[in-house]
DNA sequence: TTTAGCACTCCGGGAGAAGGAGTGCTAAAC
DNA sequence: GTTTAGCACTCCTTCTCCCGGAGTGCTAAA
């Protein structure tokens, strides 16, 4: 059944309002808010309806009414105005973008505790790879002692290097060879492709160059684990103790203790620039009455970040919206010029 | 003054059964503790001395006593009996430390959770550099493209390389030199020394050679300082809610947003195995009604680790401190054998 | 010096009571 | 048929009052 225009303006009103003041939204304040002239006993017949069809909720008789989920949905889906950031948001943005560069996990720690000063919601952050990172080429660099220096350099042109520990002499001869080897049979192919042609090989050269090999793929084996590996990380968790539906200590450890060890099961984002996962719509127990907004942005050609704000139900959708899809574009640009010589080279 | 040895053994009930029940402790229940026989009437007279000589605090008129920061001090100095881990606790601890290896940030923010879990309370860690690192050996690599490898190898036998991106072409007969000139002039120096010597350089090779030159000396420079900031991660802190001092929500938020922002501003272990600020010798306003336990460890030879416990005043002193520091022992342990390629290995 | 006894203080919890916000229904007005 | 005024009713919140209990400090006796 479809709502009326009228039914749709007063839900709307109620969505609103709870969400300023974290009440529950009585007739007489909605007649007052409307711009259409009714009196409150006309809203309050219209209440019942909504009520009735599972829009609105009623803590308790005498109460005024506060949004369901499918309150929260239909007002995101049709009746929210998508907001355009004022300027001193944009600002405010682009300054806390101002990221000090380093290492990857750091920036996003850093990224995600400036969006949450900015929603002042907590946040989470998660990185995928587009395409499957190979190694493009190996080094082996000969160091005193019987050591040795093995490079690595991946498909999005990091590189990365180690100290291998060998209990026997390499002599300088052998070296070439063995980069010659590792160049020409484990570039360009998966972890597991590796392992395999480690095998192949085992038999054709002496067993102390074996071993040497076999530590250069392991290393790099172990890179491109890593390197593929999801990561996560939560930013802002105290700002939840701020919020009223959070002051309840046991409430705000079970959620806090979620995001600090169970970041893995926080929701993702498959495709599309965002997406709003409004308390049940959330599959985790612990985020059934949290709304969970999640937008992407891309690392250079080669990577897709993935940002998200944590609230209550009672989340101000539309403001939060428009700053974390601002934000999401802001790093997807920040990230196109800022690195250079580590992830967006990829030709 | 010197306390008698009745005072002693009062305050000691009074402070542990405080911190058991955090409650205030009446003289009928210290009676009632104690193993010498006296009467509660005689337990007031000495609660009033105590309480005049400022060990004990009195919330209001007819409530029982409390220790003060000066009582918990002189608890911790004199009356505290050093706990022994008991077995069970030990085997915890040295499951606990079966983390997986990979970054060390990531490593410290694991061994923090896991402190966290063992002592109930937020914990934070920090590393700190005995000595200052240099380069001990660099490398280029020729790539197509124009491109080189810069790989730098450091005091402590780590080795990390990034791809220089080049708008010139250096020819494969001009990177020996290259390297040659770095090997000499720019090993075992510090990040000061090595600008200058940059600077006295500058005009002995030409320009385009320099240009390479200088970005493999400043990617060098960025790692050493990289390599020696104080790096700090906290973890546990939502634990924090589990207490009743911090139920509270505006008190557990202020505490935490510290924890989160301020880390920095943690206290730090000077010398020493072990060191526990009482509320408001802290000297951040923040941690005034906190109380801290410090103790630290070695990574290998190199560098020195820090991990504190943050928690009420009423906090269980004796079996925080012992956890605490069969922890560190077990971190010490743990470094001095697991990183062989990485950190212990210098010599 | 210790202890029993006692009056006193103060907190915490529970019971009303008052106030207020909001509802749902009815009957009249539009 | 919709809208609205009016009104009784419900239920929450807040306040106050009161009481019981825990604990104290003091006094006087052991």
């Amino acid at each position: 059944m479809e709502l009326t225009q009228r039914k749709r303006q007063i839900l709307k009103v109620v969505v609103e309002d709870h969400i300023r003041t974290a009440e529950p939204v009585g007739s007489k304040t909605i007649a007052a808010e409307m711009t259409g002239k009714v009196s409150s006993a006309t809203i309050r017949n219209e209440l019942a309806d909504l009520t009735e069809m599972g829009y609105l909720e009623q803590p308790h008789t005498s109460a005024g009414r506060i949004p369901s989920p499918k309150g929260y949905r239909f007002y995101v889906n049709e009746l929210m105005e998508s907001q355009a950031l004022s300027e001193d948001e944009r600002v405010r943005i682009d300054e806390s973008l101002q990221l000090r560069g380093g290492e990857m996990d750091r920036m996003m720690t850093q990224a995600g505790k400036a969006l949450s000063s900015i929603v002042n919601y907590p946040t989470y952050m998660a990185t995928t790879r587009k395409r499957r990172l190979t190694v493009r080429r190996f080094d082996l660099l000969g160091v005193d002692g019987g050591n040795c220096i093995a490079v690595v350099m991946m498909s999005n042109d990091r590189v990365k290097s180690q100290l291998l520990q060998l209990q026997l002499d390499v002599t300088a001869e052998q070296l070439p060879i063995l980069v010659n080897l590792l160049n020409t049979h484990f570039v360009n192919i998966s972890v597991s492709e590796m392992s395999q042609k480690l095998m192949s090989v085992a038999e054709q050269i002496p067993p102390q160059l074996f071993l040497l090999l076999s530590q250069a793929v392991n290393y790099a084996a172990e890179l491109l684990e890593e390197a593929d590996k999801r990561e996560i990380v939560t930013a802002g968790a105290s700002q939840l103790l701020k919020i009223p539906e959070f002051r309840d200590a046991d409430k705000a450890h079970d959620l806090m203790s979620f995001l600090a060890d169970s970041k893995e099961s926080l929701p993702v984002l498959d495709d599309g620039p965002m997406k709003i996962l409004i308390g049940p719509e959330n599959v985790d127990e612990a985020l059934k009455d949290t709304s969970v907004i999640i937008a992407s942005y891309d690392i250079g050609d080669d990577m897709r970040g993935l940002i998200g704000v944590v609230g209550p139900t009672r989340m101000d959708y539309a403001t939060v919206a428009a700053r974390l899809s601002g934000f999401a574009e802001g790093l997807t640009r920040m990230f196109g010029k800022n690195l250079p010589p580590k992830e967006d080279t990829e030709q």
